[in-house]
DNA sequence: TCGCCTTATGCAACCACTTGCATATCCGAA
DNA sequence: TTCGGATATGCAAGTGGTTGCATAAGGCGA
């Protein structure tokens, strides 16, 4: 489970509060790892009470805003983590389910459908391709930005993956 | 939620018990969507409730085997939910959240990990290879089998991507 | 025939995630 | 000045997935 590490990794970079991590989420990290409001909420009172973050009022803003820091066992905690055993990752992609059952029923408004995700990600690849044209016009010099670089290509590779696999399925299913 | 689906899917490609299922997951659907046999085994008893499968025991078998068979109503669930809205997929890639964190922190055993992701990938990719070339060996002609080696494909393409990612991360890693 | 191994099925507890809703606070407009 | 909207945080119930263990039945060897 990487929720907590994806938080962590995220105040490594900058502190914030919770709805701040909530908006990185929607446009950077969580294009590989998803997750509400309420999950990071949680999340943040979890990783208080584990002393691996702390939080201050912030005054003068709506709510109750919190602004949240890592500290050092909370730094100490990801890196243990880092080199902690990986799992490979556990496939659950419900496209490849519809077209196996697509084989074997009237595949119906499939069609409609897969022209819906195709659009889907082809505004996710415009998506990646703005932030890369934006944060990355020149390579980065870092370690840190070659290897953000890095996951964002893989955004990248994936959505183009993606469309052109809809393309695929779209042609087979239009023409018997 | 695609569990019952792809077990409907499967029952309609052939009959089988729970643990005939949970072997054809572990070789086939389940290579895009993960079940254990608990989770099997529960959806088997919730589809036969809803009357969209049926079972009969077989004798002479061991333990209390049970021989499930997709009903009409199974199958028309299976043609509705091929046309329902399809969300585009949730995303949940821990590589991609270690990698960002690497950039943070000291990567530690990170390159190890990645040498056994990366064996995991070949393998896996020989193992689909190997599918193709036995199920596969002329261009299929029904839409069924069109569509299976459509899945397939995008399988064995995923793996090749996953491959040249491990080796680009490492080739970072390794060269600071 | 007794005990053990294998196959097959299943229960129960736990945990993460989802969804709907509730509360707190600030700010600006009526 | 108060009321509604926006921002921020949070609770609670329901669901799916995971893990550990339990039970049932056939087969086989001592």
């Amino acid at each position: 489970m990487s929720l907590p590490h994806a938080i962590l990794t995220s105040l490594a970079e900058r502190p914030g509060s919770g709805s701040e991590l909530a908006r990185r989420f929607d446009r950077s990290i969580g294009h590989f790892w998803q997750a509400t409001h309420q999950q990071i909420y949680r999340e943040l009172a979890r990783l208080e009470a584990s002393a691996w973050v702390e939080a201050t009022a912030v005054e003068g803003a709506p709510g109750r805003k919190r602004r949240y820091r890592i500290l050092p066992a909370g730094r100490q905690e990801l890196e243990r983590w880092t080199g902690a055993a990986l799992a490979p990752p556990a496939i659950r992609d419900e496209l490849m389910v519809r077209l196996r059952a697509a084989g074997e029923v009237d595949p119906g408004d499939l069609t409609h459908e897969l022209d819906r995700l195709l659009n889907h990600h082809r505004a996710q690849l415009a998506t990646y391709e703005a932030v890369r044209e934006r944060d990355f016009p020149h390579p980065p010099a870092s370690r840190t930005g070659l290897l953000q670089l890095l996951v964002l290509d893989e955004g990248i590779a994936f959505e183009r993956q993606r469309i052109a696999f809809c393309e695929a399925a779209l042609a087979l299913l239009r023409n018997p």
